[in-house]
Parts: C-alpha cells; sequence; structure tokens
DNA sequence: ATTGCCGGGCG
DNA sequence: CGCCCGGCAAT
C-alpha cells in the first residue's frame, strides 16, 4: 500500500565535509558516493559506523569515517542527510543536543555556506555572537506548531536532488529575480554578501544591511494550507501605476540592494520567460506558515526562514529538501504596468499621504476581496467594505503589491496593495521597508488583515481620496481573465513529475501527487 | 502516447 | 479535510 514512502533516502549523493586527504587541514568538500556499513566491529570502539567513500572536489575518491566526516561538520554546517544518520553512530541524547547547538549554526555561517563551500570554511567565531539570536528562533519555532515529523523523513533526501530541485524551482518561481544564495556550488554571488554588514547578520530584522528585508506579522487566523480559489496565478494581468514621482524616497536609504538585483540580472533560463517584464516586477517572498507573515525579499531567504525557524531545521539550503516552498508563496510587486481594469484610474498625489514615509506606516491597510470574489474560507468576522465606496473602482494604486502564491491551492487570493508611496523607479518596495521590520503587521493570507502598528484605521472616515488612496485595492480573481480557461491552460514548464520522476513520487509537491495543478513549478 | 490536472470519490 | 484516481484535454 504504502511501499512507496518506505524507501528511504540514502546519503549517497549527499555533500559533506571531509578533512582534506592532504592532511593540511582544510577541510574540502565533497559528495558522497558509497556507504559501507562496518557494523559493530570496527575499530572505533565498537559502534557501529559507515565509511564514505566520498569523491572529492578535485576528483579524488576517499573514504572517510563517519567521524571524520562528523568533524567537518562540526565545524563548518551542518549537513543534512549525514547528520540524521549521525545520530545513529553516536550514543542518543547527548549529541542529540549538540547537534542542535553546532549543527544550527549562526546565521551567517548558514549565509556563508552556499557559496562558501570550501572555501570559508573554518571561520566561526561568529558563530557565538549570534548564538543569541539563534536561541531567539528556537523559541520561536517552538512556540509555533510545526510539523517536526515530516522532517525525520525528508531528511534523508538526497542532497543534489534537492539542491537541483530547489534551483529549478527558484527559476521557475520568480524569472525575474535572481535569487542569489542560490549558488549551487560556486564561489560568486557576492553583491549581496558584500551589502550586509561585516559582523554577525542577522537575516530577518536587519533589514537595512542586508539583502533581505522583511516584517513579520503576528497576524493568524490562517494558514498554508488555507485553499484558494482557483485563480489561475498567470493569467494576471499587469496592472498600471501611475508612476508617481517623488515622495517618499525611503528614510531607510537610497533602495534596497535586493533591488538592483534585478537590474543587469543576466540568468539564463532554459525556458524562455514568458513576457514579463523585468524592470516593473519585484518579488517578494513570504511565509504562509500559520501566525507568520513574514516577507523576505529572496527565496533563499524565505526558504531559510521557514526551515530554520518552522521546519526547526538547522542546515543550510544544501539540504534543504525544498520543503519550504511549501509554505512560502511569491509575492510580485508591480512597480509599473498597465491594469487591465485599473488603467483608467487617475493617479493620486502622493502628497495626501505622510510625507516623510516613516517605515511603519507606509502601508495603511488592507481592505479584503470584494466580496463576491473571496475565498470562501474567510467568510467570517468580515464586513463589508467599510468606506463604502468601492475600492477597485476609485482606488489609484501608485503601486501594486500583487501577490502571485506559488501555491495557489493553499495560500492565498491575490491580493494587490496599493502602496502609499512609491517611487517610478521601482523602488516602491522602500516605501514599505522598515528599517526595522516588526513595527506594523501585515497579513498577506487571509483577508482579515491587521495592523499592529500605527496605521491609519481603513473605516476611519476621511476624505475620500484620501482613504482612497490608503486602501487597499484587492483584485477579485483574474478580472475578466482574457484566456477563457476553462481549464487551466497547461503549463509546459517542468512539473515536479518531469523533474523527479515516478520513481521519486514522494519528493513531488503535494498537488502533483494528488494530481493536481503543480504549485511547485508553476508556469 | 504522454502529461497536466479537474472533478469527484473514499476514508 | 487529506488523499487518491478516472478520465479529459492539451501536447
Amino acid at each position: 500500500m504504502h511501499t512507496r514512502r518506505l524507501v528511504k533516502r540514502s546519503i549517497l549523493g549527499s555533500r559533506v565535509y571531509a578533512p582534506s586527504p592532504t592532511g593540511d587541514g582544510a577541510p574540502v568538500t565533497g559528495v558522497v558516493q558509497a556507504v559501507k556499513q562496518e557494523n559493530r566491529d570496527v575499530s572505533t570502539a565498537g559502534s557501529r559506523c559507515s565509511v564514505y567513500t566520498v569523491l572529492l572536489q578535485d576528483g579524488s575518491l576517499k573514504e572517510f569515517s563517519e567521524e571524520e566526516i562528523a568533524a567537518g561538520f562540526n565545524n563548518t554546517a551542518a549537513k543534512g542527510p549525514l547528520k540524521s544518520s549521525l545520530k545513529h553512530c553516536f550514543s542518543n541524547g547527548a549529541p542529540e543536543s549538540h547537534q542542535g547547538e553546532g549543527g544550527s549554526l549562526s546565521p551567517e555561517a548558514v549565509e556563508d555556506q552556499p557559496m562558501a563551500d570550501g572555501k570559508r570554511v573554518g571561520r566561526d567565531p561568529d558563530t557565538r555572537s549570534v548564538s543569541l539570536l539563534e536561541q531567539k528562533r528556537k523559541v520561536v519555532s517552538s512556540s509555533i506548531d510545526v510539523p517536526h515529523a515530516r522532517r525525520s523523513e525528508e531528511e534523508e533526501v538526497d542532497m543534489d536532488k534537492v539542491t537541483a530541485a530547489m534551483v529549478l524551482t527558484s527559476l521557475s518561481t520568480s524569472p525575474l529575480v535572481r535569487s542569489p544564495p542560490f549558488k549551487v556550488n560556486e564561489g560568486l554571488s557576492s553583491s549581496w554578501k558584500d551589502n550586509g554588514s561585516a559582523g554577525p547578520f542577522t537575516p530577518s530584522s536587519n533589514s537595512s544591511s542586508g539583502g533581505y528585508w522583511s516584517w513579520s506579522a503576528p497576524s493568524d487566523q490562517s494558514n498554508p494550507s488555507t485553499p484558494s480559489p482557483p485563480l489561475s496565478a498567470d493569467s494576471f494581468k499587469p496592472f498600471r501605476v501611475p508612476s508617481l514621482g517623488g515622495v517618499g524616497n525611503g528614510p531607510a536609504g537610497p533602495e534596497d540592494p535586493s533591488l538592483d538585483d534585478q537590474d543587469g540580472s543576466s540568468l539564463l533560463f532554459d525556458e524562455p520567460i514568458p513576457r514579463k517584464r523585468k524592470n516593473s516586477m519585484k518579488v517578494m517572498f513570504k511565509c504562509l506558515w500559520k501566525n507568520c507573515g513574514k516577507v523576505l525579499s529572496t527565496a533563499a531567504g524565505i526558504q531559510r526562514h521557514i526551515r530554520t525557524i518552522h521546519l526547526g531545521r538547522n542546515c543550510d539550503s544544501d539540504c534543504s529538501d525544498g520543503e519550504e516552498d511549501f509554505y512560502y508563496s511569491e509575492i510580485k510587486l508591480n512597480t509599473d504596468s498597465v491594469a487591465d481594469g485599473l488603467s483608467s484610474l487617475s493617479p493620486v498625489s502622493p502628497s495626501i499621504l505622510s510625507p516623510v514615509p516613516p517605515p511603519p506606516s507606509p502601508l495603511p491597510s488592507f481592505n479584503q476581496l470584494s466580496d463576491s470574489h473571496r475565498p470562501p474560507q474567510s467568510s467570517d468576522a468580515k464586513e463589508p467594505h467599510p468606506g463604502g465606496t468601492t475600492p477597485l473602482s476609485r482606488s489609484a494604486p501608485s503601486a501594486l503589491y500583487l501577490i502571485h502564491t506559488d501555491h495557489a491551492y493553499q495560500a492565498t487570493a491575490p491580493v494587490s496593495i496599493p502602496s502609499s508611496n512609491s517611487n517610478s523607479s521601482g523602488s516602491a518596495c522602500t516605501s514599505f521597508t522598515p528599517t526595522n521590520s516588526s513595527n506594523f503587521s501585515i497579513s498577506w493570507q487571509s483577508p482579515p488583515v491587521t495592523f499592529t502598528g500605527s496605521t491609519v484605521s481603513p473605516s476611519k472616515s476621511q476624505g475620500f481620496g484620501e482613504q482612497r488612496s490608503q486602501t487597499i485595492a484587492v483584485l477579485s480573481s483574474p478580472p475578466r481573465a482574457t484566456t477563457a480557461l476553462s481549464r487551466k491552460v497547461r503549463g509546459e514548464g517542468k512539473k515536479c513529475r518531469k523533474v523527479y520522476g515516478m520513481e521519486n513520487r514522494d519528493m513531488w509537491c503535494t498537488a502533483c501527487r494528488w494530481k493536481k495543478a503543480c504549485q511547485r513549478f508553476t508556469d
């Protein structure tokens, strides 16, 4: 019955760290080619450890005992698959906790890992300095019900496949924005790293310095598995954005570093990118985890966030299995484009808004979808549009944040938010890039939105002009979708089935497994 | 023939 | 609900 789930994945193919064969002390990376089980009769005090045949970077093969490789872990970063097997090798208990600390790594180490690989091993003085943060994270994650149970199985997933899958995922889901951290095994991508402060890097809150910026939303009443209407994710149309100049060059500085990322991007995709305009879109990634509304600017960032915070994993992206994909969605910030239904809007004077966009309240509020088009689930506690005017027809968004969910079946309805201020230059995100993230929060998930910060209440009666600029125009499902897609146009991109194959069906995204529309490789 | 996935069934 | 599959339709 469940036979296919019984297949345990070995660590073959996993990337590991191992002491240099030349003995010069510099650890090297390699890929596990084979494992020999030397059960209980090895010299190593009877412990039943395995010997790993590792294909080193230079192409040579070498055997390492588990301990040797384990040492590599502790010095650098825990690499997923081995971790689990190490559990068996060590005694129970102690290593477990050790793993929690050594393995869980400072965020910085995590950052470095993907690109550093062999290069920066052994620099862990920073680890200590961030351990507090790490602890904080643990607290957080423990307060959220995280399906830890699932992980154990996934941990053993073949790392290379996973990496590949994630690369594919990131490519296919966000063709417009490169997600830097996904340098599989090369040392480039330095820009974003360099942006960060030299010291310990706080991934989530230190938004102004790093490539990630974010806010977190304590709001609840929604969870990742919330179904959403059968919107066709790719049928949305771009929206006109009356490019407003001037106002609000964010106090946070020039512009988000991650932004210029997209210009000059020259990533090649193996398939032609469907007519989307680079310069007008900014893709953000939002955590869909229950009670979490974290939004990060890079896929890697959100994945790491999910991995560490929600999934409770501590290793870097190398050992991820792509499951994070299920827990975040892609948000497209539309900065300049033509709207189907909104094109006729008259621009709103930005001066209405607070002239100086204070980080905490640039984004006034949400309203929900016009009721008739909202996902069925959120029919409670919802009152009709307070202002009485229809947000859609009257609001003149200066910038739209178009939430495009990658996981339509489990995520949110598409919502577009006019930002209260923006630059035509596409740096709209600066406007809601709080220097310090958690001042206000937005629930991107279900319609009811909460702001904890100082925000203008939408229901407050103000001049319409004022209000509309702050009202969140919400899109109902694709406004008169041009294509008569009774059936979602067959995506021709890579799908889980193709990517992983039938034999790896358990690596498919859930939707694929259910024979539903694939949400991992949307196109 | 293959593949994506809708619609519907089952527990 | 989560899970699965028959069968249609696009390729």
